[in-house]
DNA sequence: TTGACAACCTCAAGCGGCTTGAGGTTCAAG
DNA sequence: CTTGAACCTCAAGCCGCTTGAGGTTGTCAA
């Protein structure tokens, strides 16, 4: 089963850091890892595709707290994946929520530098008085939601779950 | 001039919490505010303005390095204003290349959701089955490029700043 | 067998941009 | 004069890694 990879190995095949792979495993999204005599970590086929997962996953945009609940899905495949839904369609909805309001942005900032092509002192610039004037304008707009949806149930800190992990 | 704002007046008004003024102030945003004689910080029309000046950048994604150069054009208005459309410009861009991506993205993930409509068994879940298989999907994507544009000039570290706050 | 050297190891701290909390002090109204 | 909301400082926490120091292992050629 095991082809023996070394971590650099896996982190060239999964296009995933070295040190994130150490770092997926001490807060438990990967398992602890076989070692060698030595202590060098040594990896199989199943490590490997349990990383590509997470990999593609966090592409997704997908949070870490979402991935645990979507690998607990895989390690037990005789649920129900109504949670997978759940998680996917949460995921689209704040995708495009994020697009609507980048939208707008670039919409204002466009409006904002066009109105003024610079070569000009910043007194007279537009681009400063804009910055300074939100009634100027021509929507609201506010940048700082996050795209991953918030859990259901109110999640385990994470120092909690890294000494756990470290307990375990 | 001075209106004797306190910081929670000043927090309402602009429509940013105390504790994050606060932080402005700590790392050298804001200016250091006025006391009262008991310690507490009195603000007027001017810093007023100059954190409306932040909030608004910061809504239009503006990192706070950013926004230390704008705010020096503000500061110094005999200077030209290119370095602001510069800032601008490149903005517009980060915004478009991240809207560009959630676009994929959405589409993946939509595509994903789609073809497996729920209430069936995690084994046979399409959605873990697409995690688990990149090669599955229409488009090549990774999320994780960010909003705010890379500055030009590696900008000094951020405790370095914080200390240099502190000193001044 | 040995020596070089890349790749590995752990542990601690850093990044942005705040937020939260503990534990104490000030201020304005009644 | 007393309440109590609002203020203060300082430290640590949040996410999801990344970086760095300082030391050890594994592999290859000479």
């Amino acid at each position: 089963m095991s082809f023996g990879l070394t971590i650099g190995a896996l982190a060239r095949q999964t296009d995933v850091k070295v040190a994130t792979i150490r770092y997926y495993e001490e807060i438990g999204l990967m398992p602890k890892a076989d070692r060698t005599e030595g202590g060098q970590r040594r990896y199989g086929a199943a490590e490997r595709d349990r990383l590509a997962f997470i990999r593609h996953a966090r592409d997704l945009g997908f949070s870490v707290e979402d991935i645990r609940g979507l690998l607990a899905l895989q390690d037990d495949p005789s649920t129900p994946c109504d949670l997978a839904h759940e998680l996917a369609a949460r995921q689209v909805a704040a995708i495009e929520r994020r697009i609507r309001q980048l939208a707008v942005l670039k919409g204002e900032l466009t409006r904002i530098a066009d109105s003024c092509k610079g070569g000009r002192m910043a007194a007279d610039c537009r681009v400063i008085h804009a910055l300074a004037d939100h009634g100027q304008c021509a929507h609201d707009h506010a940048a700082h939601d996050r795209i991953a949806a918030e859990p259901a149930v109110p999640p385990p800190t994470r120092k909690a779950i890294v000494r756990a992990a470290k307990r375990a």
